[in-house]
DNA sequence: ATTAAATAGGATATATTTATCCGATATAAA
DNA sequence: TTTATATCGGATAAATATATCCTATTTAAT
């Protein structure tokens, strides 16, 4: 579904998340560990993060990452989404067809819109906030 | 969301189907050629759609590819896309936890329930026949 | 100013997926 | 039995995704 490097992104965003919210910063090794990644490779993630505008980076001394707190409850999901693996999941044609829309639809264009639009739309309306919540709550786990 | 080689093996069955209900058996080059896929490729997923009894090969001259005419009816995408990608698609955890269930969610186990059902379903019912039969009818193509 | 602690980013390594090549084997027809 | 035509399957290559390493740069605190 998500690449590696996507999977990596959402866990470490809800994992700044939760860190913003308690006024600290986070580092690449604080991250790693917390949502069980490669620190490096989730290192480069970050990047790409900070350069979409979904987290801020502080360099030098007592640094980090770190989201905005105003900012927790307005991020959804899709945007990270965005920022790894572009929007090909509900764009881009189920069978890799170059062009495939209403006028000239691969084998399972019909079938596949629902579950396409499905996944848009709870990309598109869970935010950060709500997750971070659950894992704060011992509702949901950033690891096993 | 598939692989490129579950997306070649989806086309190359629609399209073995097709055939094989005009009772003519097709070989790797005309299977590429129609779904434009590379040959050698297409041919290694032909053998494990071979493997897991999705299709039958015929070996020697005037051999090749075929699906038992009252088999159309009956194979489901879903039989092709576990034959060549798992089911990890509808099984296995969105963001990647190795543990991931009602007793220990990650952070997008309920978001996902919905859309990973309705893919499952939709694999589950849609038949190679339907798939055809429009590709017959001229409503869906397999290639560009 | 100096130092310690942090991100940024280029270079490189490893693993996986995608793709190609070629010889072995099977089989229908002549 | 020979020949032409297929699949089968191992070896290899190329491309991409994942992961690591190292140095440069930035910056807060002393």
């Amino acid at each position: 579904m998500f690449s590696k490097a996507c999977e990596y992104g959402i866990k470490a965003s809800i994992f700044i998340a939760i860190s913003s919210s308690e006024g600290k910063r986070v580092t690449p090794k604080q991250i790693a560990e917390e949502i069980n990644s490669p620190q490096a490779f989730t290192a480069k993630i970050l990047q790409a993060l900070v350069k979409h505008n979904v987290i801020n980076s502080v360099k030098g001394a007592y640094g980090g990452f770190e989201i905005e707190k105003n900012d927790i409850s307005k991020i959804k999901l899709a945007q990270i989404v965005n920022a790894i693996d572009g929007d090909k999941i509900y764009r881009g044609c189920g069978l890799g067809l170059e062009i495939c829309d209403e006028n000239h639809p691969c084998p399972v264009h019909d079938k596949f819109k629902s579950v396409r639009t499905d996944l848009q739309n709870m990309l598109e309306s869970t935010t950060l906030e709500e997750l971070a919540i659950n894992i704060k709550s011992g509702a949901s786990f950033l690891k096993v």
